[in-house]
DNA sequence: TTGTATGCGTTATCAG
DNA sequence: CTGATAACGCATACAA
């Protein structure tokens, strides 16, 4: 490994010279300066970032904790994220918790022990206490998770609001909701919470479905379903808090060869880019989702430089209707 | 930020001896070992792995260079290779080149400078050149670029034999073969070869459609499929060499009412897991994914171990018939 | 304009 | 069993 020293001794200079003109500082006669930056051409020297961390306290490096990368919608995000972080020049240590608590807290010391300058939590499923001792920038996405956490969301009520009040308009008689797992804190909940609000005024038969299960899980969705056609069969209306329970309901239609949106009508959350291969197209809410994970950059970088921001961030949402309503 | 020399003061002590309970090194006291881990505790010590990265020149993390993360099938690529690096404690770098070669070149000096023990390559769009004075172990998925180079792929001529003698013996007539560009030297492009191969010895009348566009190009694929449809409409079979050209594919045939499998049958390649969420499922050439991405991350710490590798990693693949033949 | 000395947090070598 | 000290590669304060 070629290293300053190197540089320093092939070009009759010190290393302090060499790290003078490698940072633009102080004042080099350009002929000293030329032939430093030959010697560099010649040896490829590139600087040991890890030595420079060290020294600066500073490694450029943002942790990453995501559920999983494979999922579509946190793909895009760590896509996202990974282009603005990248244009700031900073790198991305990826870690998937796989949505088990003792890996993502193993995650949070090694990103400490990492010296990584920030984190930004995808999403978890550790307690919030666990952050609080980390003394390291955070910003998360969609989950509130302390006092003085700053978090990017979107319109969650709303997005459930315009979704509901769709169907309705739609003419929707008996609308089943599909939902995850209610009981941990997010702020994705606020899609249920509007979806009751908005089928309460409007006095809407209704009935509720907690789907939480892993995106991937067929079988899962397939018995679902199957129990919920043989419950119910006057739905004529669903509003799925995801795409992917959208997609699988809709899938258990068309195998039942159900007219959608004839007989039932459907609406999801957030597409997938990717989902533009198949059909239907569905009706969907769409959050702002690169414009939010420029945000999430933008507030890890902002703590790191120990700039002022703002704690809560809410993006609009708004509904894109498609093929299913 | 609380380092080795707060530990040794307030466990009255030096660094050395802290070190030493750090490492399990050497002889130390059960006395002064509980005496320091005590101290460590209450002082939530964690070693600085920057240090200590560039005392031992090992970093333990490896750079993971794709094209684009929010690709489903590299998405999945990320997700294992993150997960088998994990267990065998690396970390991992993400690095999206987005197919951009002056990215992709940046990165490959970042992760130099960066001091990454290793890369992975999932794929790239470089030439050859750019890699070998790395100096650093590198292995790659699906390519071969260099002599001493190792890499994964999977039998992609028996990949394409399979699909097309399935077409063939499901009565196809006339194949459409779907690509991406020819012109990269992919080992992904053998699959072309083996088509032409099967369907010259059957004497199968055929055509070749060059899609080289990217996974999310919507307008892209309606185009292409528009003109396809209305140049070739006695084609009864097609192989496309990824799953996204079989379902845009099928997309566009839907959306003509074209049964499928009933007037044409339509093979593809690869998986994506999230695909169970919509209809029809395709049949497709599937290679093992997790195990290749598994013995991505063998290799690549086999390297850094300085152990002996194999160049030449190759998976069999098979065909999984499904709901479009 | 350039060089010397010191330190970043850690580990290893060599004494004691 | 424990402690000075040097070194990893780099950058800064202070001299010259």
């Amino acid at each position: 490994m070629t290293t300053i020293k190197d540089v320093a001794e092939r070009a009759g200079v010190t290393v302090t010279t060499v790290s003078r003109v490698l940072n633009n500082r102080g004042k080099i006669s350009s002929k000293t300066r030329e032939k430093v930056n030959q010697v560099m051409k010649e040896l490829d020297y590139h600087p040991n970032e890890m030595a420079r961390s060290l020294f600066r306290k500073k490694s450029n490096i943002i942790g990453l904790i995501l559920p999983m990368v494979s999922h579509p919608f946190l793909g895009e995000m760590a896509y996202f994220i990974e282009y603005y972080a990248y244009m700031r020049g900073y790198k991305i240590l990826l870690c998937n918790s796989q949505m088990d608590r003792d890996k993502e807290n193993e995650y949070l010391v090694l990103l400490k022990k990492n010296k990584v300058d920030g984190i930004i939590m995808g999403s978890h499923t550790t307690e919030v206490d666990e952050y609080i001792g980390l003394e390291l920038p955070i910003v998360t996405f969609d989950r509130v998770i302390g006092e003085n956490i700053p978090f990017v969301t979107s319109d969650n009520f709303e997005g459930g609001r315009l979704a509901t009040e769709h169907l309705i308009e739609c003419g929707c008689k008996k609308i089943a909701h599909i939902t995850g797992n209610l009981s941990r804190d997010l702020l994705a909940n606020k899609r249920t919470e509007a979806f009751f609000d908005v089928v309460r005024k409007h006095s809407i038969e209704h009935v509720l479905i907690q789907a939480d299960l892993n995106i991937f899980d067929l079988d899962g969705y397939t018995k679902l379903f199957n129990d919920f056609f043989a419950d119910h069969s006057d739905v004529d209306g669903v509003f799925a808090t995801s795409y992917a329970k959208a997609a699988y309901f809709i899938k258990a239609g068309l195998e039942r060869k159900i007219k959608i949106p004839e007989r039932i009508k459907v609406v999801g959350y957030d597409d997938y880019r990717i989902s533009s291969m198949f059909l239907p197209h569905i009706t969907s809410i769409r959050q702002p989702v690169e414009q939010m994970c420029e945000l999430l950059v933008d507030l890890i970088i902002s703590q790191i430089n120990k700039e002022p921001i703002q704690r809560e961030n809410c993006f609009p949402v708004n509904l894109v209707k498609r093929q299913t309503t």
